[in-house]
DNA sequence: GTCTATAGATGGATAGAC
DNA sequence: GTCTATCCATCTATAGAC
């Protein structure tokens, strides 16, 4: 057991492994999105992440994998901005802050916001425990504060679970269907303009139906 | 040339090739709407028609060709509704009962809507020209008479496109992501109570909106 | 960790008989 | 119009050397 060091393999920086993943998981939210799970191939998203498809399958094991770890990954951001519906928030600040972040999203992120719409289509097949469970927990939660809200006179009554769906529809309607959006109009979130207008019609559109404007 | 007529080949019911053309329509827009273009095989859908894949592959040329034949079909009855938008219509009336018809396209016709949606979110590579074509100009009109109403004072100001976009993305959203809306409320739009708020949810939103309440 | 080579399976599409 | 047989491309995943 002497002279241990010498025969090392050259050490790359640490954590390098984990940004070849990150790689991985980004080309893949890419591709995956663009194309769905049954369209993308190993190869295309090796190819974008600069590796090659056997040294992919080292670092997941399969196809399927790959596509539940960047499905997971993007739960997580779409899910991030409900939790800043606060009870102790007041109810017009709150809505306007949640849906501002919301459209922000559906700019920033539109192709995991896209992925999860995929995936949700398609029956959920592999997100079903995710949304019966997590997310089903999250939104009883949020719809208990809207409803204490109501019960206080602040905001109009009003079913909280439609309330919450119309949020989501809208806003991500302009990632989602971008496409649409763009061939009708011919502009999209990233013109700072269309964008405020964006906001500006979902916030009137919900503070409105609340009886906050 | 006599005697023609005894050798004929039995002469099946007239149309009858039309309707094995429809069952095979069926039997795609099923299977696509569950797993997309890529995720779908000849053969499976073959299978559902009640033929077999080289006698599917006689009725239409290639998958992509069929794909393309599905989505005609289905963005046909998708645009439908919005023809009923009429410049002489009583405004509260007549988006009432489109956002009526939307929600209800939601319930019966829950597959086409989810094979839309997934070509749109893919970027609608093969629907590109009837979106910049067709229903481009066919919202232009709508947006027009919308206009109309505004400068009448017969509704509130408003973006006519953004409102159309509103109404679209969340009647849409209850058969897009109806997995998700019975994961977290444990409804669905084939009960008929959870149907009739959803359409008195959406109709308040929008009339609310445009000061028709 | 990364490569070459290849196994093994699926599935789109065609040829040609009936 | 429908069938059998088959070709050929694609793609996932593994084996094994380095």
């Amino acid at each position: 057991m002497a002279g241990c060091g010498e025969a090392a393999p050259v050490r790359r920086r640490r954590r390098d492994g984990e940004a070849r993943r990150e790689a991985v998981l980004d080309a893949a939210l890419d591709i995956f999105s663009t194309v769905g799970l049954h369209g993308a191939s190993i190869d295309q998203i090796a190819e974008r992440a600069g590796l090659s498809k056997t040294n992919l399958l080292y670092y997941f094991p399969s196809k399927e994998e790959l596509y539940v770890a960047v499905l997971r990954r993007v739960l997580a951001v779409w899910l991030d901005p409900l939790h800043s519906l606060r009870a102790d928030s007041e109810p017009a600040d709150a809505l306007r802050h949640y849906i501002r972040r919301k459209v922000g999203l559906s700019r920033d992120a539109p192709q995991a916001s896209r992925l999860f719409c995929l995936e949700i289509v398609q029956g959920a097949r592999l997100l079903r425990e995710e949304l019966e469970g997590p997310l089903r927990r999250l939104v009883e939660e949020k719809a208990g504060i809207l409803r204490g809200w109501a019960a206080q006179g602040r905001i109009a009554p009003h079913d909280p679970h439609h309330l919450i769906f119309t949020i989501w529809a809208v806003t991500q309607h302009y990632a989602d269907f971008a496409t649409q959006v763009e061939a009708i109009t011919g502009r999209s979130l990233t013109d700072p303009a269309f964008f405020e207008e964006t906001v500006a019609n979902t916030q009137d559109l919900i503070l409105g139906r609340l009886g906050l404007l």
